[in-house]
This record gives structure tokens, sequence and C-alpha cells, in this order.
DNA sequence: ACCCTCACG
DNA sequence: GACGTACGTGAGGGTA
């Protein structure tokens, strides 16, 4: 006979946890399911329970009813400030229903008692019968519960909790937990406790009385402090505190116990309720026959023999090279992708010839599926030379056609590192991976800002899993003697490839625990996964560079710049290197002997643009004939030459890289080439954004946020008379300067624009004073008139330096953290730049996030509006830039508009209008 | 490898 | 009392 095993689930909790922690999502009856879709994963991980040892014999799901229960005739004021369910999750509470009739499970409430007493009264009768008893919950008020044969899952987690738990978290034994609780008071619930009591001290006065009416009665002898005043002043709230967080399990119980027997789930209830919603994964592993089998096990046949479930925290391998595969076999390929199914998740990494992702070829793949249990396959190895021995190795097509439906199964998991470079490469081979994981992205949202977390593989893995990475470089070598990854035998290269998968499935489990437990889930669901693929296009796609227009602009600068040079070197009296700073400080200050002095440790002359324009309002003709001569080479070099050598040979456009985790406050940047700083302030300069253009018969279509930044401050700093002006649709510049000055004019319209820029920056006066050529006494003025006249801005830098300092990292309103170490550095000048960053990271980062935002529905919504045509090329920070059939102009600046200004929603309610505004044109140049 | 300068938001 | 002063990026050229 074996014994019985009670699992009782709290169903209430779960579904409050689930959906803060999951996405909203929507099922394609337009209702919102984000907490069902969670709840449901949760029943099915139980499900698959059962059958195991420690599994369930008999389940029931307990619910709320109601919100009046005894505890309220009791504490008026119990639970009295709780906000009322938010809107979307209202309507989810009867799906929850209908979700444990899907599973065949008993569904019991009871008005009157909350969930927690029904679960008690449970406990205490399964107890009675000698029965074990798991409660499914995370609610430390049901700790109290915990006994022997007693003990508590939390499926988030995937943790069990004992006594231990209870131990290490409060410091107290399970039966000593009702007086710690009352002591501690719960703000959510409104428990009053005793004031000045936090969870640490009411832990160790249990600890040291063994129980509430001990602490109580020995409070007159305490030494004197505020703690005994309180003690005593509160006793009565601590003893009907205790009162309402003792559970109640006396009632009677609704349904006898043997009536939670399980006796198996019937498919039929559970499809029809998955395929309503549209939860694909979960429908799609129904299928799978691993789900299959734990679905088919009764809860009757948990036999002796059954294999123990592993042990929640079961020490991982150390990471050994010499257990990975090289997989040259299709036997040996075929078992590496029934193990990534049986276990619904494999973690991938692509090998290729080039770093260019775009032209280069495919090597090999590895997988990961466990710790050490990983394998490289290659696919192109000795292939460059005609003449080098090929080893043997699986056809590359007959490696695609197997490992495709496996990549783009939606029931399995694809995890990666940095995978919009594999998405690109196997893309090209017909493969579009999904569902996915990156660890890159995911190492970023945790950590972005923290010095010591790199997000790159080799120092995630030296970070996380203290482990010395294989280098790349030792591989295929450096500089010239530098070889080809097709080059690389394969023993070698399977150690390499294979240990990039192992340790991204380890950096996976580690940061996918920390990204729930440490609130980076709405970032990182809501804003940056679902960007990868988009961005992965986005570099695909590339845009189109016009090569003659920049030649010819190549030559006219050439031109230019030697001209003035001829001039320069005349001035000088002397031909010298221009572009060298310290030449050139020397002719300008030592030669010639203009002022200016040394600046910086280096000891050098500074030369730069501030300087020389300074020196030309003094009447030195050098100093203006050098910034034209800077100006020109910067373009020249930087842009028409070196954009020229970008084109790609293949697709003769230019295909820039996005670096998702590049810049700290959550913004992406751009390299090889950098499409982000294309000249546009000069008439000179913005040329060469005429050399990107559309394809004939499309156009250029460029959307910018107009202000973004500035509307942000205005709503999360509170300023009414910005949100106003905003709103009214008023040029905010010219509004700042009425507030500000009174008049508005060029001259104060212009330095209400600096001021407004300072603030979003992080101001001080001397650099106000800089910028605007006044004394520091006049900027300082000028920025207590913009806190008088604009309160909210203060106190929103005072708080968000506060809790910067506090918390160590600032948050957007997406719950993007930037971490800043500095801000409490001992060095003034570190700290206060540390806190100029942290005044700025929330608004730049929240202006990311909502771009990201849009960028992540630009593609489906104009897929929906039936513009299929219209392509997204590049992200400038506030502006997106596509290129599109020349008649679908009006009907996607229509969509484009839409998705822009909608983009926080509805996560985040602005109380400003996002802005957009769009124009087009044959180049980029031409839609500004 | 580092600094300086300068292109962008 | 002096210091150095706006946030976030990437790239090219010169120099050591």
């Amino acid at each position: 006979m074996t014994q019985n095993h009670l699992y009782l689930v709290d169903g209430s909790g779960y579904i409050f946890r689930a959906y803060h922690q999951l996405p909203p999502l929507t099922n394609q009856h337009g209702q919102p399911v984000g907490a069902v879709y969670g709840y449901t994963t949760m029943l099915w991980k139980l499900a698959e329970e059962l059958g195991k040892a420690e599994g369930p014999t008999h389940m029931a799901v307990i619910l709320d009813k109601g919100s009046h229960t005894f505890r309220n005739d009791m504490y008026d004021q119990y639970k009295a400030h709780r906000p009322p369910a938010p809107e979307d999750l209202v309507p989810q509470f009867p799906m929850i229903r209908d979700a444990t009739r899907a599973f065949s499970l008993p569904c019991i409430e009871e008005a009157g008692y909350e969930a927690d007493d029904i679960i008690a009264t449970y406990t205490r009768a399964a107890v009675a019968a000698g029965w074990h008893v798991t409660i499914v919950s995370s609610d430390k008020d049901l700790m109290q519960l915990i006994q022997p044969g007693v003990d508590m899952y939390d499926t988030m987690k995937n943790e069990r909790r004992g006594a231990d738990y209870v131990m290490t978290k409060f410091g107290v034994r399970p039966d000593q937990l009702g007086d710690v609780l009352a002591l501690m008071g719960d703000s959510v619930d409104n428990v009053p406790g005793v004031p000045g009591i936090g969870p640490k001290t009411a832990s160790k006065l249990i600890t040291e009385y063994g129980d509430l009416e001990s602490v109580l009665a020995a409070a007159p002898d305490m030494k004197k402090s505020k703690m005994q005043e309180n003690l005593i002043a509160n006793a009565e709230m601590a003893r009907l505190s205790r009162r309402l967080v003792a559970l109640h399990d006396t009632m009677d119980l609704p349904e006898p116990l043997d009536d939670l027997a399980l006796k198996g789930i019937p498919p039929e209830p559970l499809q029809a309720f998955l395929s309503h919603h549209g939860f694909k994964t979960l429908l799609n592993r129904l299928g799978a026959p691993a789900a299959a089998v734990a679905m088919a096990a009764t809860a009757a046949v948990a036999s002796d023999n059954a294999p123990p479930p592993p042990p929640p925290h079961a020490a991982e391998p150390a990471i050994d090279r010499s257990l990975y595969e090289t997989v040259v076999t299709q036997d040996a390929l075929d078992r590496w992708i029934a193990a990534a199914h049986a276990e619904g998740l494999v973690a991938v990494d692509t090998e290729t010839d080039m770093l260019d992702c775009v032209s280069c070829g495919l090597v090999g793949i590895s997988l990961a599926v466990g710790p050490n249990k990983a394998c490289y396959i290659p696919v192109g190895h000795g292939g460059t030379d005609m003449f080098a021995e090929r080893p043997e190795q699986l056809d590359k097509a007959l490696v695609l056609a197997k490992l495709k439906p496996l990549l783009e199964d939606d029931a399995i998991l694809k995890i990666g590192q940095n995978l919009k470079y594999d998405m690109t490469v196997l893309r090209r081979h017909g493969i579009e991976i999904a569902p996915y994981d990156d660890t890159i992205v995911m190492s970023f949202d945790l950590d972005a800002g923290q010095s010591l977390a790199g997000h790159g593989m080799d120092e995630a893995a030296r970070v996380h899993l203290d482990h010395q990475c294989i280098s790349f470089k030792e591989v295929v070598g450096t500089g010239k003697s530098q070889i080809s990854f097709a080059e690389v035998p394969l023993p070698r290269a399977t150690e390499y490839a294979a240990e990039d998968a192992d340790v991204t499935l380890r950096l996976w489990k580690r940061f996918k625990t920390r990204i729930a437990n440490e609130g980076a889930n709405r970032v990182y669901e809501l804003v940056d996964r679902p960007l990868v693929g988009v961005i992965a296009q986005m570099e695909h796609r590339g845009i189109k560079v016009d090569r003659e227009h920049l030649s010819r602009l190549s030559a006219e600068f050439t031109a230019g710049i030697a001209a003035l040079e001829t001039e320069i070197h005349a001035i000088a009296g002397q031909p010298f290197a221009i572009g060298s700073t310290q030449q050139l400080g020397a002719i300008l200050f030592d030669k010639l002997g203009y002022k200016g002095g040394k600046k910086g440790k280096s000891g050098a002359y500074s030369t730069d643009v501030t300087i020389l324009e300074q020196l030309a309002a003094q009447g030195a003709p050098i100093a203006s004939k050098v910034l034209e001569w800077r100006q020109l080479s910067k373009l020249k070099s930087t842009y028409t030459d070196a954009l020229q050598a970008q084109i790609n040979k293949d697709t003769g456009r230019v295909h820039t890289s996005y670096s998702l985790t590049g810049a700290q406050t959550g913004r992406l940047s751009s390299t090889d080439p950098n499409l982000q700083n294309i000249p546009i302030r000069t008439e000179v300069g913005r040329q060469i954004r005429h050399a990107f253009i559309a394809e004939p018969g499309n156009v250029i279509l460029a959307a910018d946020y107009s202000q973004i930044e500035l509307r942000l401050a205005a709503h999360m700093a509170d300023v009414p008379a910005l949100k106003e002006a905003f709103a009214a649709g008023e040029d905010i510049h010219a509004a700042t300067a009425m507030q500000l000055f009174g008049e508005v004019n060029r001259d104060t319209r212009g330095r209400a624009k600096t001021i407004n820029f300072a603030i979003l920056y992080g101001i001080s006066r001397w650099g106000l004073a800089g910028r605007l050529e006044i004394s520091a006494d006049e900027a300082q003025d000028m920025i207590s008139r913009y806190y008088e006249r604009f309160p909210g801005i203060s106190i929103y830098i005072n708080e968000t330096i506060e809790k910067a300092r506090e918390r160590g990292y600032t948050e957007t309103l997406f719950g993007r953290k930037t971490w800043f170490p500095r801000i409490r550095a001992a060095v003034q000048h570190e700290r206060q730049g540390a806190e100029r960053a942290a005044i700025n990271a929330p608004i730049q980062g929240t202006s990311a996030d909502i771009i990201k935002r849009a960028m992540a529905r630009m593609g489906p919504a104009l897929e929906a509006a039936g513009l299929p045509g219209v392509k997204m090329l590049l992200q400038v920070h506030d502006e997106l830039v596509f290129e599109l059939p020349e008649g679908d102009v009006e009907a996607a600046s229509a969509v484009i508009r839409r998705v822009m200004e909608t983009a926080a929603e509805p996560i985040v309610k602005l109380s400003v209008p996002l802005g957009v505004e769009i124009g087009t044109g044959p180049s980029w140049g031409a839609a500004h």
C-alpha cells in the first residue's frame, strides 16, 4: 500500500503571481490570458509529477470566494487598503476555474473563508489520516503549516520547502511563524503588527522569548527603547494580529478527502481548453510522447521501483570537455534531436567561416541539452582549399533538413548567446528559430551597468560559472596566422563549439531563475526578447547605398582638403600634420603664440572645436581653416570612404550590426558601420544621407519621435506646466522660455532649449555657464528659476539619486534596471558623474524601451494592415527608417504613427501624448 | 592600447 | 581651496 499524498494548490495566490510575472498575453478572442497561461503551465507542471515517487495521489485546487471573511468581522481594516484587482485580471478569474476543470481537478472554495483556511483544514485532516501533504504555494502565511509530512512546493522557482526554509528565511520554526508574522504585521493585508518591528526584530524576539505572549510579558522588563515602548503600547494590536494571521483549520470539509483522489487526466477536455486559448506550446506538448506518458499515468500506480525524483538542487557537474561528442553519423544526429525533444529545450550555437553573418558560410552547429551533454555537428570543415583534406562529416543540407523541425518547433525552447547572429545565419538556410531565449539579453536585463558582469560568453562564464572558456583566438589564432574556423581540426572545434553551447545552457538556467526573482521579467519579455528576431531581420535586410554618390563626395572632399592644407601650411609657415593634435598645438600656441593653455592629464594642448572657435573669434584665420579641414577629413574618412567599403558585395547594401547590450541605458548601438551617427547637422554632412536610397519604385520613410525624452521627463517628474504644453501641442522650448524669461525670442528660446537638455543630463551650474557663456552665478539663478517653475524636476532629480544610492540601480517605466556601482564612490567627481548618469538613465532608458516596443510590434501591425512590402531598416534612438513601395506611403504612415504613438500601452499609461513626425523621399536625406 | 576629436540621439 | 564639469554611443587618426 503506497502512502497517500495530497497536493493542495493555492490557486488564488498563484494567479496574482502569474499576472505580475507574465506578459499581458491575449488569446485569439481578444481576452487577456497572461495569468491564465501561467496558471495552466503550473498545473501542467504538477500533472507531470503524477506517477512520480513524490507525486500526488490526491489533489485539489483551492480558491478564494468573495472578499468578506470572518477576519473582516474581527478587524474592519483587514485588507482594507488592498487596491482592486487590475482590470485585465478580473475576467481571468472565471477562466482559472475553466483551466482547473480542463485538468479534471476538483476546485474548492467556501464563502466566508480564505483559501488559506481551507488549505489549513485539509492539511490537518490529511495529516490526521496519516497522509503526506504538499501545499503548492509560495505564500508566507501558509508556511505556518509546514511540519513533518507537510511541505510546500513553489512551482515558479521549482523549489520544495520544508522547515529548513522557514528557519533560513525567518529564523524560527514553522510553528513559531505565526507569532513572528503577528509582530511584524503585513502592509499588504493591513495586518497592523507592532510599529517599528520588522521581520528581523520579530524573529529575534520570538527566538529569544519563545512565543508572542512571552515577548509581551517580558516587555516591561526590557531595556528602555522605542521598541520596548511600542511593544507595551501595542500589545493588544499584536494579539489581534496574531488572530488575523492564524489559519482557521476546523471548518467542515467541503468535500471528503477521498473524493480528491486523482484518476488520471483525460486529454480531450484539456485539448479543447488549450486550443480555445491558443496555448500552442502546451498543445504541441500534449501530442509529444514524453507528455503523453505523464498524462496517461494515474496516481495509483506510484510504484516502489519508480525512479526517485532528481533532488531539486542537484549539484551541476563541472564542465568536462572530454564528454562532448562530434556528430558525424545520422544516427548520432537523430539521437541528439530526440534528446532535445525529451528536454523540451536545447542550446544552439553556429560556427561560421567569417564573422560577417550576412555572407558567411556555415561551418558547424553545436547543441547542448544538459550539463556536459553537448555536441558539435561539423558541416563545412576543410572546404576552404580544394586541395585540403575534407574530414568526414555529415552533408550540410541533410543536417539542416533534420534540424529545421526542431529549431522551428513551438514546443522546444531554443537558447542562444547573442542569437541574432545565429538567426541570421540560419535564416539564410531557410530556418526561422522560434521560440527562443537569448542569454546575452538576459544578462543585460539583469546586470546592465554592473562593472563586474560582462555580457559576452567568456566573461559571463568567468563571472557566473567560475569557468574559463576556450577563447576564439586560441582556436583560430590572431593576425596574419589567423585561420578560418573551417580549418580547425574537428576534435579542437568540438571542444570549443560544444563548450559554447554547454556554457550557454548553464548560464540560461541561472539567468532564468534570476529574471523571475529580480523583477526583470517585464523588460525581458515585453521589451528586449521580442526584439532579437526583429533586429536580426533588420540587419539582414540592410539599406541600399549609392556608391557613385559617395565616391563623388569623396572626390569633392579630397579637393577641399588639399586646398585647405595648402592654406593652413602657408599660414603656419611650415608643413605639418594637421591631424596631429600635438603638432597643431605646437603651431598654434608655441609658434604662432595664441593663448589657450594646456589641458588634461597628458599635459597636451587641447585643440578641440570649442578652443578653435575661440581662436577664430579672436581673429585667428588658421583656426577656422583647421575646423573646415577637420570637418571634411572626418566626413571623408569616417563616412564617404568607409561606407563604400562597407557595401556588401552580394547584396549591394550596407548591413550594420546592432548591439542590444551596447548602451547601459538600454539603447541600441550600431557598429560596422555605425549608422546611428550619419551626419545631418551641417549641410555638407547631410549630403551623405542622400546616399542612403530606396530600390526603384520604393521610397525611404523616416519616422521620428518628437521631443520624446522631454515628454518622458515631464511625465516622470510630473511637471504640470510641461505636460500642459505638450498636450496643447506647443513648441516646448518656447514654452520653457516664456516660463523662465517671460518672453519668447530667438535668444530666450535657444537658452531654454539648452537648459531643457541640461536638465535631462544632470545639470551643474558650471556646465550650464560654459554652454550659455554666462557666469556660474547667473547659471545658478537660471537653474533655481527652472526648479521654481517646474518643481517636479528637482524632486525627481533628488529622488532618483537617492534611490540609486540606496538600491544601486535606477529603473525605467518598464522596469529596466541600470546599475551604478560608482554612485557610492568616495571620490567626489566619480560619484557626481554617476549621479548625473543616474538622472538621465530612467529617461533615456524609457525612451529606448518605448521605441523597442514599437519595433517589436511594427512587423505584425504592418502585416495585419496588408502592407507586407513595408520594410523597417534602421533605428536611430528616436527614429525608425523604412523602405516601402511608393503606393504604400499613406497607409503605412498611418500604421507606423499609430504603433509608435501607442507603443507604451497598455503596460505604461503616459500623461503626455507621444508625437511622431514622418517624412518620405527618394533618400534618407530627402525624407527629413 | 590609448588619447583626442567629432559624428549622431 | 582647487579641480573640472552635461547624458549615451562608435570610428578614425596619431602617438607611444
